[in-house]
DNA sequence: CTGTTAGCGCATTCAC
DNA sequence: GTGAATGCGCTAACAG
């Protein structure tokens, strides 16, 4: 037989004890149902052997695991670690392990992970879902699952809205003079694509601003750079890009162009990852990642507790977070909004 | 009886497929044992269920749970999600799940969740371990446990040696012409500082430069501002960071009091953290985090294997990412190396 | 090659 | 309150 671990069971704490298995596995489940005698001289034997009750023998009896799978598109992508962090932090505390996933931003992987995890898991938090929605219902109806920044009619999500933080910057920039912006989009398909792209014309329609929208599939530095050129060429005064990373090289094609930000141009990124460590920091939208690996994990402990709820739709809102990226538009008064 | 799943069983297949439970295990285990007939019998009524091997009585009755866990100080920190992505994408290729830990730099919660897992998991990875030697030699006697960044006799480890990348930064800077340079510190119990401050004496020393160090407790991009004046005040023309948000600290000191970089000053920082996404990009020495979970992983899985091989130490070179924040030093010729 | 027989460690009926 | 018996789903001798 192979190498298996020789901790003690149940059944020497028994004879320890004096009494049978029955009693030691209740004074672990249910010490309520015993007298506190027998509970105490149990535990008192448990202790003096090191007996730590088996997960696995348990888990197999009960089909109660007390573990949770969380998976991501990419673990490296900055957006996520807080998210992580938080959930990690969360299911801790209900005494939760959590299996970690990264599907690659690949579905396949993503279904192959789930299908690997299934067998031990309790529910799943899935975040920015490859999946496709008939995929993500099947595996809902047979194990909970909480989505995040992913919106499906009838399963648990927790959604970041950008959008909140987006028309904070457009207000922000027009109270700054700024009269014709630009949005660099990012990839095609991203639901927060759309979310940003449509809030920042909305809020320019309502401020009366004037905007275009570039695409850009790739949403990355170079990317940025790349792109820098066709936004000065639009004549607007700022822009406000898909991600931070895409706004990162932007800045950097304006100052190999001799173009100063803010003063010649203002830059506003989102999802604040790079947080104030950039020279000149960047003016962004705050991204709740945290919060919502939080938020995520509380949903999902609590439908195992209480099996009724789900379809829960949890709308976390973004807001600006004004740095050195942005400033008074060219030949422009200001108007009320100050940087701090 | 609390919601177990329903899956089927070995015992339907077996029923399906004409065999009794023995054929089926073995089919899925170790096909080789039978007839190519039978097996092909057992996977078509097994397909034909939806069978799939249930993973925790497979651990309960092997022992073997096929999962290991990964144990950082700080999921966060953006030194560790790249090795988290590798180890997790090396675990995946053998079929291991990966539990998560995230110990906040916290001894004590380490500990906890070491416990927490140790009954479903077959070994540890253990970064940057906060664990005294006499428990980690503890937990190791139990379960195979592998280091990274963390040196104790007997324990199978796996080292990043930034050494190797610093002394590569002080030729590439003595190179560049610059005489006299400056070690910005890291935390003071750090073994990483003590390593790369030691590299950086050495290596100056041999080279016939000047070097200053500078403590600096706590890294971090604050950190790098505050410190910033003290380091132009030493007369120096560059300078090596503890890490890169150190180093990016110092950048935009420098850049709000009119230093240009590299043309005035050269700064190289540590870790790579940052990729190329920053302005002007940071020289910086690479960090080897992915490579280091990966061989953590393979370390682990061949111990699982071979049950022999312990005690291995395995030490990752690191080496200079030139990239625009160094350059000739001021007034002086160039004299060999060049930047790409 | 394949079936038979015991467990793995624990939770949970059902009696007492 | 507590003990005895059964089963969770699978693997691993041991036979044949």
């Amino acid at each position: 037989m192979p190498p298996r671990q020789n901790r003690p069971t149940i059944n020497q704490v028994a004879a320890a004890a004096g009494v049978t298995k029955s009693s030691v596995s209740r004074a672990f489940s249910r010490p309520e149902m015993l007298s506190e005698e027998t509970v105490r001289k149990i535990f008192a034997a448990a202790e003096q052997l090191g007996y730590v009750p088996n997960h696995t023998a348990r888990a197999l009896s009960t089909g109660r695991h007390g573990n949770i799978a969380l998976i991501v598109p990419d673990v490296a992508n900055p957006f996520f670690p807080p998210l992580i962090r938080a959930a990690q932090s969360e299911a801790d505390r209900s005494d939760y392990c959590v299996f970690l996933g990264n599907s690659d931003e690949d579905p396949k992987q993503e279904d192959r992970l789930i299908g690997r995890f299934a067998g031990q898991v309790e529910g799943f938090v899935l975040v920015s879902s490859r999946l496709s929605d008939a995929q993500i219902i099947a595996h809902a109806s047979r194990r909970p699952v909480v989505l995040i920044n992913r919106d499906v009619k009838g399963i648990s999500r927790i959604l970041i809205d950008s959008a909140t933080g987006v028309a904070e910057a457009v207000a922000h920039l027009a109270n700054l003079g700024h009269k014709k912006l630009v949005y660099v989009g990012g990839p095609h398909g991203s639901w927060s694509n759309k979310q940003r792209r449509n809030a920042v014309r909305r809020s320019a329609r309502e401020l009366g601003l004037d905007v275009t929208v570039i695409a850009n599939e790739f949403a990355a530095f170079e990317a940025g750079r790349r792109i820098a050129a066709s936004v000065l060429a639009t004549g607007a005064t700022a822009a406000i890009a898909f991600d931070d990373l895409t706004a990162q090289g932007m800045l950097a094609e304006f100052a190999d162009q001799g173009v100063a930000v803010p003063a010649d141009f203002a830059v506003v990124g989102c999802d604040d990852v790079l947080g104030a460590a950039t020279y000149p920091s960047l003016t962004t939208v705050s991204n709740r990642s945290a919060a919502a690996g939080k938020a995520a994990l509380n949903l999902l402990i609590d439908i195992f507790q209480n099996h009724a709820i789900r379809d829960v739709r949890y709308v976390l809102d973004t807001s600006l977070v004004i740095r050195k990226t942005t400033g008074p538009a060219r030949n422009t008064r200001l108007n009320g909004d100050v940087q701090s």
